[in-house]
DNA sequence: GCGACACAACTGGTCGGACCACCGGACCTT
DNA sequence: AAGGTCCGGTGGTCCGACCAGTTGTGTCGC
């Protein structure tokens, strides 16, 4: 355990990319309109041209705009082509929370959690299982709220290996990466003292016992109890 | 309904990271391998640095590499790190198919279809099940599996719209990301000439009707039927 | 002998400047 | 008004130089 996390090095292109990705998902750039050139950019940053364009390239990647040589680079409508890679963002735009995208989130999470701990039931092993066991002794123990959030999650990630669906894992992969950018936020979820840990028991012993259908409505009831509003 | 698809322009880059990507992808380069220098690749590949860059950058974008500076370009463990947008190359490395890989694919798609379809009950709007009925339609008339495939997935995002889940909609860009790298190979899935539309009409039916149950099942039990193998 | 340090030879990161390929609008011809 | 031409601006590629980290090596002092 660290004590000081280790400095962020920034390259240039990440930061001027970062700056960039806030003012489009600010609002500052409308669907459709043109980013200021390459060169402009370059003058405006006081930065090379070079830096410019590996960030831009990164904007690109992320689906955020659309470069066409010779016809300048448009931003591009996000949320109707852009994957889940900008949810990170997306869910806290400039840092503050976006609520619905969050429930949003939480939602999905309910039929994740519970469909990942069903097909696990269905293909557990012993190895695996023990391991799962190990884990909940663990969220048992935790102390803090990011300790609990970690375990929790790889309470997650390992039924996710238990199913042996490596489609579910990049997909799993992805939400790791909108924790791992919110971290502060998802703490939130952890931090109730009294955090019941009854729906994680259930669902080891209905993975242990085979029952998918009792290991989904484990983890469904479990995660739709930090949804908010606790509509349902 | 464009009859000629626009020419592909492939830029320099473009190329050389589809290369690189394949080569890592189809296990050229192993875990923690280090990637040739920049200046090494330039060279093998007669282009310029700059280009090979770039190409490297989109490499790390996609969770493939890991970049550092004076420590040279590693190739990173990506199927316990990379996100979704890496599944068009990793469903079929190097245009031959992962059997596997489709069959994670097509059971998640069970669940996510059952999901989207309930959830599209429960927030059902008038105008969008018109929207829905006009698919359906649509997809009645198809004649050719391309025409099916394409109606298809309207079917689907027209539901996503009704669930009004943000989140959903970026996890289904990113399915149709996957979709639109493997046409032909999906195009396989509408192939059959008694392609079985009960499912759709009973789904349609039951968003109408508000039943996020019926509508679940429905969706569930088209998408089990072109599960490989029918097991279950 | 052996640890600590300094250095050299890599690696990727940034720079600036040149030229090419392409798009789009202004303008001219018909 | 329709078509073609030209030109300014944009992104794409190239070059060569230097900056900034990493890593292994070899020397020095103990």
């Amino acid at each position: 355990m660290s004590l000081f996390p280790p400095v962020k090095r920034l390259k240039v292109a990440e930061q001027v990319a970062g700056t960039l990705r806030d003012a489009i998902l600010g609002g500052s750039f409308g669907v459709g309109d043109t980013l200021p050139s390459e060169r402009d950019l370059a003058s405006e940053f006081k930065i090379n041209r070079s830096s410019v364009r590996e960030a831009i390239h990164r904007l690109e990647a992320w689906g955020l705009v659309e470069v066409r040589q010779g016809g300048g680079t448009r931003v591009r409508d996000f949320l109707a082509g852009a994957g889940l890679q900008l949810l990170p963002w997306l869910l806290a735009p400039g840092g503050a929370l976006d609520p619905k995208m969050l429930t949003d989130l939480l939602e999905l999470r309910v039929a994740l959690l519970g469909w990942t701990a069903s097909r696990a039931a269905e293909r557990r092993d012993d190895a695996r299982v023990a391991e799962l066991r190990d884990c909940l002794d663990r969220l048992v123990s935790a102390r803090t709220p990011a300790a609990r959030g970690e375990a929790d999650w790889d309470f997650f990630e390992i039924q996710v290996r238990l199913t042996g669906n490596s489609v579910l894992a990049l997909l799993a992969n992805a939400m790791r990466q909108v924790y791992d950018h919110n971290r502060s936020l998802f703490e939130m979820l952890y931090a109730s003292p009294d955090f019941d840990l009854e729906p994680h028991r259930r669902a080891v012993a209905a993975i242990e016992g085979r029952d998918p259908t009792a290991a989904s409505t484990a983890m469904e009831d479990y995660a739709r109890s930090v949804l908010p509003g606790a509509d349902r």
